[in-house]
DNA sequence: ATCTTTATGTAGCAAGTGCTACGTCCGCTT
DNA sequence: AAGCGGACGTAGCACTTGCTACATAAAGAT
């Protein structure tokens, strides 16, 4: 081992990202203390040193992914208004199924389905997503919209349902669904 | 130990009502081998024995969970038509939201999520108890709807939606998107 | 009556789980 | 210079994981 290898103190921090990737790409359920500290470059024992327990730990993760994803929803998406509904609901459609969205997609699912389980820090990061989720939209209504609060809001339920079909294979019943909502160009 | 217990041999058929039961209550993420055979009253070794490997059975199980929404759906919710999209809506979202419904609802989220991730057995559990509810949707569409295939498929984004939604804590937003939508009465 | 198949229990394995005990550096204050 | 507390490694605990080996008991087939 080279000695110049510095011990350089890790922090909450600067542990979460490399948790966080760890997490995109192998998955909540199968998120244990040793592969975790294996990603983040450190073991177990700092984990629970730093957190506590496994339980705050993906709590606090799950934060941080919310986090992260209001960051990458502001830095990917602009905040133009569309010309149209349909419009603000292709872009968004557009980047959800982006490739690069995909590992964070799995995720989400993963959190939903925590939340309905009422595993501890699932709820409050799936809400605050959602919630980001629907500012920008609100943001994105058209300016003559009649409606852009409760238009925003069944955008979102569209989004929603569409994505969840797209996720259990189900992409042609949505595409039909939006094609009939009169929202999505033939 | 009373002598008088008998060993009556156990099929699968007769495994899965317990294991569906075990896991409708305590989660697929948390369901393993020892746990899921004391809730069937045998042993892990049996389980091994009838189903050959955790996945498989995990795979017979969520196929047994199919085939029983089925039923469940066909014997709670009549085959009448409705008289409106709305109504259709309506009726759905209430069976949805029945207390008795939500177990299968915290499961379904768990196999949302195992299908996103693509676990063997997810997909096409998730997909049937999908495709079941179109069909039951469609049956629903009221007669003189212009046109019940796409009108059913819009009704089930919007349906999928508004249960994601709810997992999540915005009830209240998914409620306003309804209500936009214009199917929703006021 | 023997043989084979099916169903089951007991015991155990290697691996992995969250978590803890203990010791050791290292930089800081006093 | 001494001590102190944060940051880390190593080793290990008790437990659970999926799965297997081995024995056996009952029932049907020959």
């Amino acid at each position: 081992m080279p000695a110049s290898v510095k011990n350089s103190p890790m922090s909450k921090e600067s542990l979460l990202p490399p948790l966080a990737a760890h997490v995109l790409t192998h998955g909540l359920g199968q998120a244990s203390l040793r592969p975790l500290a294996r990603a983040a470059g450190t073991s177990d024992r700092m984990l629970l040193y730093h957190f506590g327990s496994k339980e705050t730990l993906i709590a606090e993760l799950l934060g941080f992914v919310a986090r992260t994803y209001s960051q990458a929803l502001d830095a990917a998406l602009g905040s133009e208004r569309a010309a149209t509904r349909g419009q603000a609901l292709a872009r968004i459609l557009t980047h959800a199924r982006s490739p690069q969205m995909q590992p964070f997609m799995a995720l989400w699912w993963e959190i939903v389905a925590g939340a309905a389980r009422g595993l501890t820090g699932f709820a409050p990061a799936a809400h605050a997503i959602t919630a980001e989720l629907l500012g920008w939209l609100e943001g994105q209504m058209p300016a003559d919209d009649p409606d852009p609060k409760g238009g925003a809001r069944y955008l979102l339920t569209l989004i929603e349902g569409t994505l969840m079909l797209a996720a259990v294979g189900h992409e042609d019943t949505a595409r039909d669904g939006l094609l009939a909502s009169g929202l999505a160009p033939a």
